[in-house]
DNA sequence: GACCGCACTAAGCGCCCGCTCACCTTCGGC
DNA sequence: GCCGAAGGTGAGCGGGCGCTTAGTGCGGTC
């Protein structure tokens, strides 16, 4: 299931891909100031101050404000379905594919609870093309769950009853761990990650028959 | 179970209790500015314009802002919290408490997605005194759902490996509802609340065996 | 019918927002 | 040693924000 990865210090991430130095430092103030007190709430000075900068040298970099956040949602987006994607389409059960794709979105939520909070509940701040193009990219994670869980229904591993809306409460469950999770909290992102995992297979009817209690 | 109730037309619900009415006026426009746009992206003008009165009017009936934000949260937490409550306190099994919980806060967010968009993710935007005091509301809808659990858990009837984490699970999948229903989508908050009422009870272990597919 | 209290409005204050612009470095190429 | 491009700054613009204040219409009381 591999174990945790961005998990850890300091979250910085996936960010290396983003080339002018000054720009990547622009980029990682504005997911954490947007995490911390949203899009809206947040102003141009005040990213532009946490990457050690004026006020205006964020527009060399960005066209707008808004623009931050469109580059954010794609990165994040991108890094969520090439997570899903890896996971559902290797070999193995479906059983072990859902596992598998629930316990490491949950570790990316939990653990890069900074940006994936920015990714999943500042989409409805972008503008209309800007939005449209990232719910192209969330259909697509969509799309890989509900497979597998075809798959396990297909293959008689799992037994569900509305395969589409369970599909979407999966998807739910994991995303909404960015809203809920603490890094200061009792739970380990890697905990979060193998609990989801064992409910998951319960809600699909693939739950381990009672494995003893504790 | 009890059917639907506030899930029907206009959504306008228990703000019955907001006493003078020009004050309840601005309080359901608000609610729905903040539900579309969020409360930082909402303006008091557009608040009293939907209202059909001067930006002034609502300061005659409301300090700040904020205020608002605060009262809409408050009755919004209590409601959730009665509903909770209703359930988890009847008589009957804990499976048939569980499924009655989950069922009716569930159609709670899907039916009143407007106001509960706003109760459960806004609480950000209060100040540290008025978050503080809906906190200790949440709190107290936590404890109602992992007190059934645990009473299930206790008589045999629920097979839960962690009781708090699941307790967490339950809600957070319950209270993301608010997020991704949409009223012209597919299912009716009847129906996702059935489907969620029998996810859970596969979560605590206590699903049907399988009632024959379909 | 003069009076008061009160819900409400028109106008606007002071502030801070997103963003721009004129200017200043630094540095590789010749 | 000069030059132009790239990347940065300080000052400031137009505008919209939350909120206030002086004044207005109006229903109830004696």
């Amino acid at each position: 299931m591999g174990t945790a990865e961005e998990t850890a210090g300091g979250e910085a991430q996936a960010w290396g891909e983003v080339t002018p130095d000054a720009a990547r430092r622009l980029l990682i103030a504005a997911v954490e100031a947007f995490a911390e007190r949203g899009y809206h709430a947040t102003t141009t000075r005040d990213i532009a101050g946490r990457a050690g900068m004026s006020p205006a040298a964020l527009y060399i970099h960005y066209k707008t404000k808004e623009e931050l956040l469109h580059r954010i949602s794609r990165i994040g987006h991108t890094k969520a379905l090439e997570i899903l994607r890896t996971a559902s389409r290797r070999e193995g059960s479906a059983r072990e594919r859902l596992a598998d794709a629930v316990g490491s979105f949950v570790r990316w939520h939990a653990g890069g609870r900074t940006t994936a909070r920015v990714v999943q509940y500042e989409l409805d701040s972008l503008g209309p093309d800007a939005r449209a193009e990232i719910l192209a990219l969330r259909r697509q994670c969509d799309d890989e769950v509900h497979a597998v869980i075809e798959d396990g229904v297909a293959s008689g591993e799992f037994d569900v009853l509305d395969v589409k809306g369970t599909t979407l409460a999966v998807l739910s469950l994991c995303i909404d761990v960015a809203r809920w999770f603490n890094v200061d909290g009792p739970w380990t992102p890697d905990e979060v990650g193998a609990l989801y995992a064992d409910l998951v297979l319960r809600m699909v009817g693939a739950g381990e028959p009672a494995p003893a209690q504790k």
